[in-house]
DNA sequence: AGTCTTTATAGTCGAGACGACTATTAGTCG
DNA sequence: CGACTAATAGTCGTCTCGACTATAAAGACT
């Protein structure tokens, strides 16, 4: 590796790309766009696209989103960086270095499409397959990732509406871990982890249906969770 | 936003950043460069570089550590990517993305200064200020992420010699952490985790020097510890 | 030698967390 | 009104965890 100059770079193409998720009717969705643009034109992708001149990566990611999918400023969307996949031949069209995040969101307002996105929809997780370029192993990243931090975070709560019933909160884990948990253990452990949720005073209730109406509750001040809320045991599978 | 070109995409430079951690005499040490270029030249800074044009930011980065310091092949060196940084303004020359790695080593072989690098050495983790650039920052969260990725993962072991003793995986926790663990608590929770460590059949020990030889463990085959082995709480001060 | 110090290892004990489960309450639906 | 549904309350045995004590095996000191 000796000889070659020192202060010779290649200039890359930077782009974003976003793995945003919600919960539509119990199940776990992700947004996408259909490419207008070659390469991949026609095909399912996750929303992205260059960085411009002066911008940071997650200013990039909200443009982008806002563009692509008409989804800005919901309520507080917090981007959180995944990683970032740098493999050279990623792109058919020249050297392509993404910065992937994940978003979640609670409620599902519908996009639509625009700037190089044909059109964009919400796609029920399991089905958001074939997608363009490296975007499966992204989104797959990206729940993984997204499981792993419900056990240690307050990230739930991200899933909700602004004031939410435990239920729903228990739903947001049931969903995204695919298992049943039990509902009087989820309450006890979520109840006595102080700083994840506050009870809404205003006697509040909601009825989404039949049953007894629930207690509402408010994400709490607390961001990480201690003690972590762990998904049942794998045991004997070690990971 | 609307109106530019939809295919216009700015090129960036996009490099990798090194966080490599070590114990050396019981305390946190991080490899460090003198840069011999400027912008920065003859201060300290994380090694790392450009990458080249056909080289993932992984690949990347064990070349620039090979070259910047001569650490190369270090029994299996895991790298594990941080997060991209992607201000405008964090190289002064030119718009600069760059990819942060975090790695751990158990001994630490002396470095030496090559390619752009004046010299190599580590330094105390503590005294690893002033750095060129945001590497402060980088180095921060590195710091962040390895002691949250003790409680989850088997990565200690990473710091340790391919044998060791329970008192130095203690001393990985207890340096990291800046705390200190109960002895007998410590072993029987990671002897209680399967696939943590495995002992070392052949009756094995070995006396740094004072007490009781201590028998002699392996890293064993899993990578994720459940449940978990959570730092001492800390109540009350909600995260 | 004999004792002290140091480190590893074994074991004990009580508080609390957790999983599985049952019971009660408060609504809607037919 | 009862059947059904979902939220909430409570119970109970097991297991974990932190704090602590005790023992074992080495070097250091006198």
């Amino acid at each position: 590796m000796r000889g070659y100059d020192k202060h010779a770079f290649e200039p890359f193409a930077v782009t974003v790309d976003l793995a945003v998720l919600t919960l539509r009717a119990g199940a776990l969705h992700v947004l996408l766009v259909e490419r207008g643009q070659e390469p991949y034109a026609g095909q399912w992708a996750l929303p992205g696209g260059f960085l411009l001149p002066r911008e940071s990566a997650e200013t990039a990611a909200r443009r982008e989103l806002a563009e692509e999918t008409g989804l800005s400023d919901v309520s507080g969307l917090r981007l959180e960086q995944l990683r970032t996949y740098s493999e050279p031949d990623r792109d058919p069209r020249m050297r392509v270095v993404s910065v992937a995040f994940t978003a979640l969101l609670p409620d599902a307002p519908e996009p639509h499409g625009g700037g190089d996105a044909a059109q964009a929809r919400w796609q029920p997780y399991d089905q958001a397959r074939p997608l363009a370029f490296d975007h499966e192993r992204i989104l797959a990243d990206a729940h993984d990732r997204v499981g792993a931090r419900l056990e240690y975070s307050c990230l739930a709560t991200a899933f909700c509406p602004p004031e939410f019933t435990l239920g729903e909160l228990q739903n947001v884990y049931e969903t995204v871990w695919g298992v049943a948990l039990d509902r009087p253990n989820f309450r006890r452990k979520v109840l006595a982890t102080p700083g994840f949720v506050e009870p809404v005073p205003g006697a509040a209730r909601l009825t989404g249906g039949r049953g007894k109406p629930a207690a509402l509750y408010r994400a709490g001040t607390a961001t990480a969770l201690h003690p972590p809320l762990l998904r049942p045991s794998r045991e004997g599978r070690p990971a």
